[in-house]
DNA sequence: TTGCCGATAATTAGTCGGACATAATTCGAA
DNA sequence: TTCGAATTATGTCCGACTAATTATCGGCAA
């Protein structure tokens, strides 16, 4: 596997994705190999010199893509000893690079596992919060993103920017920054589930209704029955991602 | 504010703190400018030649700072556009090296509330977890960790210390690795709010009965217990912390 | 002889500086 | 008004040097 040719061998003049910079492509692909195992924690990278080298690009290139990675909490340089990867419990698990990286080849269905759960946990109690500290502004945002979900399916991007936008304005409602912060890492990776899901069939339920009543319980200020209605929705969601995955 | 000098003016001789490497120390300078507001979202860095000039180090090592701040959300940098700082919805509020930038300083006292508030959602639920999954060596780890707690008290290293290792294996028992790696950023800022609390006084209540009172639930199996009695400690650890704020 | 200890060498990341490439922005010319 | 060229900042490359730490080897003492 080399940095260049994601997918198409039919393109010889075009040597890395030209898309990200250069070093985005390498933290990307050292990332993603990591992440999924290939290297393997307490593992040593080889010398910046052959490695960089070796990937075809200049040693700053390389040093400044070690350097995203260790802002990361995915590996450790130190002089003489060289660049090794951490062990797991110092990744930032959370780190929304990290979950696309974890997501962009086959998911650990264990992370999956662990990362509904931490939603069921979270998002509840978000939705308790949203109910209680609720504005207009946020109350007008809800009603729009529930409009475009009305609009599009699922199947469609513009059905899963409507969903997107519901969770943004569920959480903007919360007025908790770091509430935000986390439930938007955990957003992403469940959107790349949501992908997942629609690769082997149609969407099995109309995710209207579930939404809705979340929406109307925060609308109407009912801590109470906001929390209910969204457990009920994570809920739902795991199982169908539950089904999808334990079928394949 | 240069980089060097942390606090003491009588060593002319140390120019920049030699502890962490050079790089090390500008993320974590530009870092702290940023969290604390002294740079707002969305203005401009001053070019690289100038800024890495006036922080005395090579353009490699300031683009190697930044990189680090990109990583975490913080900057972004494009092409004749220069980088400019993220607005604060784009940062990774959870990344432990962002929440001790917030902390070096004068913690702003809505992040406070609002990670207690998270720490009050997750760390309930974490007991639950751990109630209905530990095994035999999380069980003999709470344990060892509920010893050095009574043996120290919060004001020594060793009692911060035996209190971390008391989270961490009740951490550890919930078998989640997502809601490791989230609890872990929050009990650094914790901490960082532990030590704030003894420097105005003596601290006020013994933490040992209300961790004990847990740490039964969970060796017991009993989930609602021990969900119960995680929220009675963090709710009593969040109370203490709000008095000497507001006293302050 | 065996084992420990210290000086030295080798290795690897860290820093430097300076040249050139690339991509936006901006402004001038058609 | 629109297209294109100059401008300007970040992006990439290169090669040398620095610094820190480990490994090695030699000598010394038990």
């Amino acid at each position: 596997m080399k940095l260049d040719e994601p997918s198409e061998p039919g393109e010889p003049k075009r040597e890395r994705s030209t898309g990200r910079r250069l070093r985005g492509a390498v933290a990307h692909y050292l990332g993603r190999a990591i992440v999924s195992g290939a290297i393997a924690p307490g593992e040593r990278l080889t010398g910046e010199v052959a490695n960089a080298e070796a990937l075809d690009v200049s040693r700053s290139a390389y040093r400044e893509a070690i350097q995203v990675l260790a802002a990361k909490g995915l590996v450790e340089s130190r002089t003489k000893a060289g660049t090794r990867v951490l062990p797991r419990s110092r990744w930032n698990l959370l780190d929304p690079d990290i979950v696309a990286w974890a997501f962009s080849g086959e998911p650990d269905p264990a992370f999956i596992r662990d990362l509904f759960e931490l939603r069921a946990i979270v998002e509840p109690a978000a939705a308790r919060l949203a109910a209680q500290r609720r504005d207009k502004d946020d109350i007008a945002a809800l009603k729009a993103a529930l409009v475009g979900m009305r609009r599009h399916t699922l199947a469609t991007e513009a059905g899963r920017d409507a969903d997107r936008a519901f969770h943004d304005a569920l959480l903007q409602a919360t007025h908790n920054d770091a509430l935000i912060t986390l439930s938007a890492s955990i957003g992403a990776a469940v959107n790349w589930t949501t992908r997942f899901k629609q690769r082997t069939k149609a969407l099995p339920r109309d995710p209207v209704p579930d939404h809705a009543r979340v929406s109307d319980a925060i609308i109407a200020g009912d801590a109470d029955a906001a929390e209910a209605a969204m457990r009920a929705l994570v809920d739902l969601a795991f199982e169908d991602t539950r089904a999808v995955l334990s079928e394949s």
